[in-house]
DNA sequence: CGAACGTCGTAC
DNA sequence: GACGTACGACGTTCGT
């Protein structure tokens, strides 16, 4: 298409660039990452643009007109990070020699610049594409020949979309915002007037005109608002509104031509420490530019075994028919000792036409010995699933060298997801080819078994070669923060191999007893459908929370006490409590619901998933999950079986132990609240702590005045209920819907709680700002978070991030004592008692099987060990039992 | 028909 | 809107 030209909104991709980007540098120290990302921006558009034109604005250094206007304009912006400033220089001379023309005027903003360049667009009888997601650039929709395009996204915004969007037409996106105001503009709107408020008043009164005019009836607090926000209207509409006629000291024409310089781009890309790009990826067809090597016979096998011998790193991993690391059969070796090189042995491909591989045995004897000598130099991708595969197979890997997944893990928790496809993304800017992509999916899926063996070898090879490139980029970034090194080295590696053993060892349920519980589940549950169907009048699906407000809140005309996030009455437990004082269904759903919950989601499920080889449960313990440094636990997930009914806690009497063997548990007392004594040094608390006091109720004595012996089991639940809160930087709101009580008491009861608490409130003081200047928050063992949004604009979001600054370093801690906890315990069971085996990790609480005879001396030992594992300001107490089943232990 | 999302409920 | 961290069952919606 001739007739077209792309506008890009330079400063907003860079902004996007920055946070999107890993921070990448080169050698010397010039940051790279938003350079980067820009740039692959720039390369993609350029590709999908199809000829047309682009042109690049950014904004000009200094103050605009706007400021003349009104001089709180944009007061508020925090200024540009160093880190990014750094990279704006190099962005505009890669623009340059790729040969966009690169637009920047003083005094005007780039949304200024960019409404003139499509309005001569459109005098020029060209279509204009404006990559940009700018609120205000919303306005230039209203033109048919321009739209706005989300590049990352590939969405365009026309008319229809904006109005989806915004609620309103793009003609009236200035008037819109004009009442609503920009809180990153600091343009103060009218109070209390959001989006919903502003669309709503123009779709009645067509535009800000209409509004005006008619604001006398427009009743309540936003009418009051309206009207006392009528003389400052004028001036925001000014502010919102684009100059289209900015002097851009060039013609149109000028700007359509692109004057690359190829040269200057490779020398800048070499500066810059960049691979250098193929000029047109005409070539990006199939073939990758890894090289990679299918293994079938001994003399390639050998010459493999010495490139791993010759290797300072190598990385490894393996393919097999399962993800069930205790029953998958191994299928194959993927090696790579060199970037952009690999090797893939198959062992148990099995299709028709196969070619002769080398035997399973043949490698294992040969390639297995050189694998555990040399493996202080692996290099993985989530080795807690190699390593028992290895280990089933005869190699035994007891030390590694590095895991890439928890390199990235142990650099920024908060990110999304570590799996390789996304690392290698991120980090690599490389697109993997997926599992699915080779074996198919759903219905179509096949085994890995009957991969043909280039195609397996593309994607076998290809994981340890983008492994041991993840290994290259991710260990400069790590080396430079020494203390969470060691946290990785020292505790996250080692827990690989002691989680693995949990994993491997499983645990053992009555299936018996969980069918019988299941059977009669079905029966009450049956009994409580037909009682629902009768009082509806219909039959319906009692799952289906659609259906379910249309029977409550339509049909019988309950009233509607909540609403959900999107908008629709809420059919959540907090409001069938509530409705069920007063009415029979919502009492006969709740209860449903807590049987069909234990049901589908307990019994039936634990059933199920047993493993029919060990007939055991192997859940997975997920290593680089949660933000906090926690576990968790999938497939099963075993870290929330139910505890607090009597109905729930017969799931926990379905864990039991082998024939002639006992469960042990044991659990730390309220490890979180000690840790906020000791980190908080707070004197009543850690006096508590200290003399062995119930903290609850020496919490309640503090709070309502009385004396510890008085305190009432009400006082001590509502103490129960602030330490708690506290933890999550909970507020009087919160802590008023969780005891039911006025809004006045909770603030009075956590007034009180911080006069006598003041080392906790101050803590808590500190910490808020602390992680403002910082970004991150730490646990004991210097674990981080980052937490990215704690400056934000956005007081909903700034405050979460603000409560999870609170409770991250309390759980992140905890965390960080009971995977310490584990090692020493693996340890302990290694060296002293290997008829002891550890199977289950609750957050605080590790449950053991062992045999009967010396069961409370293992017990004590386990619970000495969990005690004296780290030392903090105040004791650390573990509880320990014996059973025959969990519930009993626990 | 499967992926992605929303709602609900369980644990610490 | 208001209390942190998870996982999973189920229903619904959307795109292939």
């Amino acid at each position: 298409m001739k007739n077209r030209i792309f506008v890009i909104d330079g400063s907003s991709y860079l902004y996007r660039a920055f946070h999107a980007m890993p921070p990448l540098s080169t050698s010397s120290g010039q940051p790279t990452g938003a350079v980067k990302g820009v740039t692959n921006m720039l390369m993609n558009l350029k590709k999908d643009s199809e000829g047309s034109s682009i042109i690049v604005v950014f904004d000009a250094k200094g103050k605009t007109f706007r400021n003349d206007i009104y001089s709180e304009y944009k007061a508020n912006r925090p200024p540009m990070p160093d880190e990014l400033r750094l990279q704006l220089d190099p962005v505009k001379s890669i623009c340059k020699a790729i040969g966009f023309p690169l637009v920047e005027i003083e005094g005007v903003e780039a949304d200024d610049v960019i409404a003139t360049i499509a309005r001569m667009a459109k005098d020029a009888k060209y279509k204009c594409v404006v990559s940009s997601l700018d609120k205000d650039l919303m306005q230039l929709v209203e033109d048919p020949d321009i739209t706005l395009m989300n590049t990352m996204k590939h969405e365009i915004f026309d008319e229809k979309k904006v109005f989806e969007k915004f609620g309103v037409k793009p003609n009236q996106i200035r008037d819109m915002l004009a009442l609503v105001g920009d809180s990153s503009d600091n343009i103060p709107g009218v109070p209390k007037v959001g989006q919903k408020t502003a669309a709503k008043w123009l779709n009645e009164y067509s535009d800000l005109d209409g509004v005006i005019k008619n604001a006398d009836s427009i009743k309540g607090v936003v009418g009051d608002n309206l009207r006392n926000s009528l003389s400052e209207l004028d001036r925001n509409v000014e502010l919102v509104s684009l100059k289209e006629d900015v002097d851009l000291g060039a013609k149109f024409e000028d700007l359509l031509t692109l004057n690359p310089n190829q040269e200057e781009l490779d020398k800048i890309f070499n500066e810059l420490e960049f691979a250098p790009i193929n000029k047109d990826k005409d070539d990006q067809a199939p073939k990758k530019n890894g090289k990679y090597e299918t293994v079938l016979n001994k003399k390639d096998l050998n010459s493999w075994i010495n490139k791993i011998k010759k290797s300072k790193a190598f990385a490894i991993d393996t393919e097999t028919d399962s993800v069930q690391t205790v029953s998958a059969n191994m299928l194959g070796i993927s090696l790579s000792v060199e970037e952009s090189e690999g090797c893939y042995i198959p062992i148990g491909h099995d299709y028709e036409g196969c070619p002769e591989q080398l035997s399973m045995d043949e490698v294992i004897k040969v390639l297995g010995p050189v694998i555990e000598e040399n493996q202080d130099k692996i290099v993985g991708q989530n080795l807690k699933f190699d390593i028992p595969i290895l280990s089933r197979h005869g190699i035994n890997i007891t030390k590694f060298l590095a895991d890439t997944m928890l390199m990235s893990y142990v650099l920024n928790s908060t990110a999304t997801r570590h799996g390789m496809d996304r690392l290698a993304d991120y980090y690599l800017n490389y697109t993997t080819t997926k599992y699915t992509d080779v074996t198919g999916t759903a219905s179509k899926q096949i085994s890995f078994a009957q991969v043909k063996l280039d195609l397996a070898t593309d994607y076998a090879a290809e994981d340890a070669d983008i492994t041991l490139r993840l290994y290259n980029v991710l260990s400069p970034l790590l080396k430079e923060k020494p203390i969470q090194k060691k946290l990785l080295e020292d505790l996250e590696y080692p827990l690989v191999h002691v989680l693995s053993r949990v994993e491997q060892n499983g645990a053992k349920i009555d299936k018996k007893k969980l069918a019988d519980h299941s059977k009669e589940l079905s029966e009450k549950i049956d009994e409580l459908s037909s009682a629902a169907f009768k009082i509806a009048g219909e039959e319906f699906n009692l799952d289906s929370p659609k259906q379910l407000l249309e029977i409550l809140y339509e049909k019988l005309g309950l009233p509607i006490l909540k609403k959900t996030p999107k908008g629709q009455p809420s059919t959540n437990e907090d409001t069938l409590q509530r409705l069920s004082e007063e009415y029979e269904l919502p009492k006969i759903i709740l209860q449903y619901r807590t049987l069909a919950k234990l049901k589908s989601t307990y019994t039936d499920s634990l059933i199920n998933i047993e493993n029919p080889k060990t007939k055991r449960i192997h859940t997975s313990y997920q290593q680089a999950v949660t933000s906090t440094g926690r576990l968790s636990s999938t497939e099963p997930n075993l870290q929330n079986i139910p505890i607090k009914t009597a109905e729930g806690r017969r799931i926990r009497e379905a864990f039991v132990p082998d024939k002639g063997n006992i469960l042990i548990s044991a659990d730390y007392s309220q490890i979180e609240l000690r840790i906020m004594a000791h980190l908080s040094d707070d004197k009543n608390l850690t006096y508590a702590f200290n003399n062995d006091i119930d903290v609850h109720s020496s919490t309640a004595a503090e709070v309502f005045g009385v004396s510890i012996e008085d305190v009432t089991q009400d006082q001590r639940r509502s103490a129960k209920a602030i330490n708690f809160g506290l933890m999550y930087g909970m507020s009087a709101f919160g802590l008023t819907r969780q005891l039911g009580i006025p809004r006045g008491e909770a603030q009075e009861y956590l007034d009180t709680y911080f006069a006598r608490y003041t080392g906790v409130r101050d803590y808590m003081d500190n910490i808020k700002v602390k992680a403002k200047e910082d970004k991150f928050v730490e646990t004991i063992m210097g674990r981080r978070l980052y937490l990215n949004e704690i400056n934000a604009a956005n007081g909903l979001r700034r405050q979460a991030a603000e409560r999870a600054a609170i409770n991250a370093p309390l759980q992140g801690s905890a965390a960080d004592i009971i995977k310490k906890a584990m090692l020493d315990i693996d340890q302990l069971l290694l060296n002293e008692m290997q008829e002891v085996k550890m199977i289950m990790q609750v957050h605080d609480e590790l449950v053991f099987e062992c045999p009967k005879d010396n069961a409370d001396i293992v017990m004590q030992k386990m619970k000495d060990t969990m005690e004296k594992t780290v030392k903090l300001n105040i004791p650390l107490i573990a509880e320990a039992a014996i059973g025959s089943n969990w519930n009993e232990a626990h």
